[in-house]
DNA sequence: ACCTGAACACCGTTCAAGT
DNA sequence: ACCTGAACACCGTTCAAGT
């Protein structure tokens, strides 16, 4: 047996690592997978995670970033024309899986920069492009960014808490008719 | 020194461990306040604590329970007649300062029953509360249940996001003038 | 540059023993 | 009924040593 492995590159197992994290931090929380559950699964020794992150947080933040990224992509692929509320539906549709991580998010990012630094990049680009459908439909300029906020603090109370296909779809809808007019 | 202090009556030393940590709850937040430190604020070692408490999950969850009864005595205690945006102020200033505790208890719901039970309660509380001040204006009977989901996820929302004053402020003046209508 | 075995300090919780 | 000292299993992280 090697006692190192450097015939797997290291991006690779870079990606290894993360892709053990995410997986784990979707099934089980982030608080509940132990560092030494992640290795395990990505195939390494603890201590060696901590070659390729700098700390379980690090690790957790870039698992974010790699989701984000996928999100988007996702939606700035989606046809601008479409109505408010299929948007809408998709987006939570696409982050329902993501739950778990949504909170830790919020509450990691109190205590650490580099969480704060996702979270902050994600409100942000959400905004942007909140405010490009609003704008489309002719909304007052001045009162955009206070709606944005509704309705992004909605997104996020709705993939917070566990609501009925139905009750959530009356949410989307009543968003759709009262915020973006 | 007594092995046991007999002389202090067991719901004031409930109270204590309590206060001290709710008190370290805000303070530190909940991860970062360890057992043993509430333990040593109240005056007792740490395994005292589990004769009073089961866990410091279930800790977690009386200060939470303590902080919804006072909310809601403040909140019962307002005159419904009072604009909705003066009372949707007060509901932030009141529960500004809890706002870690917040996103614990979110966190927290998902895997302890417990801590879910307390938070279903205050949705349930703040749902009936919203309601009485939606009828009151004429909301259609029907959207009522989507414009409370709305309205109380944007306060969980303004809760849980660093947001200035005037930002804070112009949110809540778009719901009273959107959604409670 | 990359990886390991072994250790570190700390955590929430339990338990046998006391009064 | 109430409280303690001492231990338990586990955690994230570090480090000296290897290749």
């Amino acid at each position: 047996m090697p006692s190192n492995r450097p015939d797997v590159a290291p991006e690779v197992k870079r990606q290894e690592i993360r892709s053990a994290a995410r997986s784990l931090f979707f099934s089980e929380g982030f608080d509940k997978t132990s560092v030494a559950r992640i290795a395990r699964a990505a195939g390494v020794t603890p201590n060696t995670l901590y070659w390729y992150y700098a700390g379980k947080e690090q690790l957790f933040a870039a698992v974010v970033e790699e989701l984000t990224a996928l999100f988007f992509m996702g939606l700035e692929n989606r046809d601008p024309q479409e109505p408010v509320r299929e948007t809408l539906a998709w987006v939570i549709e696409a982050m329902d899986a993501a739950q778990p991580l949504i909170v830790t998010l919020h509450e990691k990012a109190r205590t650490s920069d580099a969480i704060a630094a996702v979270h902050e990049r994600f409100h942000t680009e959400v905004a942007t492009l909140i405010g490009e459908r609003l704008r489309a439909r002719g909304v007052d300029e001045a009162r955009m960014p206070a709606i944005i906020h509704i309705v992004s603090f909605s997104v996020e109370g709705l993939l917070m808490h566990e609501l009925a296909p139905a009750e959530r779809q009356a949410v989307i809808d009543e968003m759709a008719a009262r915020l973006f007019v």
